[in-house]
DNA sequence: TCATTTTACTTCACTAGTGTAGTATTACTG
DNA sequence: CAGTAATACTACACTAGTGAAGTAAAATGA
């Protein structure tokens, strides 16, 4: 069937809006995080520090997205940011000692959360959605 | 490989935001609707006349956020309300001729937009997406 | 039938995003 | 090398949701 005949549109917001708000709410007694707080903490833990921009452009969102979340996480002391050496207009975001902790009480969470979506979604099929997701994603980003 | 491995939750977030940012803009500009606002419409439009907590039921939403949604399209004449005959606390809602208008140049946006997704991924793995995002519904909606 | 509980909705403070318009700095070009 | 364009970030008004606390009406049960 087509995606309009499985009105996959609003299939696939209704998973992520009940995805994102059981999750969120997991997260937030293990941790005090949300799942949008994590997701732009693990990118710079992993990936180093980077810019607002470059968050932006990982999670495909507008820098003033960015500016806003960075403006909270700092507030709670999660995340640091210090003027780029070679570049005045541009921050550099690093994860504090703090958030590197908090983010490991995350994994624990989200643990649980995939192992309920493995249970459910055999293996082959995981792949399946993985890949048409990366399709959807790539499809629509300019 | 499993739904960790995938870093799912993020994918299927990131799908999510990207699809509806690009709906979102496509929308307002053939029908000045937003997607959430077209979802909640569509829902009324083929229901009939609806609860607010059946409508936050059937998009799995609080009532709060549907007293705040109601407001808006009833600010903009897309939808109107009236108190239900049978319990005085409950609204009826209901689309207006205005709303059904906007609907129809909606649907025009929409087929696009799934006409993009069809193009991408192939039926088979359209329906093994539907499944796989009807599980994730039914694993966390409690 | 009346006290209690549940239900339908509202209000409020909050997070989290868009999009537009602005500033300051950097990069490009003729 | 000066003027212009592009870039990194900010500010603001807006949509759209959660979650907690509250009100009024309906349902329940002793």
């Amino acid at each position: 069937m087509s995606a309009s005949k499985h009105r996959l549109y609003f299939l696939l917001q209704r998973a992520a809006h009940r995805l994102k708000t059981e999750a969120d709410a997991s997260l937030t007694q293990v941790s005090g995080l949300s799942t949008a707080q994590s997701a732009v903490m693990t990118i710079i833990a992993s990936r180093g520090p980077m810019t607002q921009k470059e968050v932006a452009d990982t999670l495909s969102q507008r820098e003033s997205a960015v500016t806003a979340m960075a403006g909270r996480l700092i507030k709670a002391g999660l995340v640091a940011r210090e003027r780029s050496s070679e570049d005045a207009r541009a921050w550099q975001l690093t994860v504090t000692a703090d958030g590197r902790a908090a983010l490991k009480r995350v994994k624990v969470a989200f643990d649980k959360i995939n192992a309920e979506m493995d249970r459910r979604i055999p293996e082959q099929d995981m792949d399946k959605l993985a890949n048409s997701l990366s399709a959807i994603i790539e499809t629509f980003d300019e």
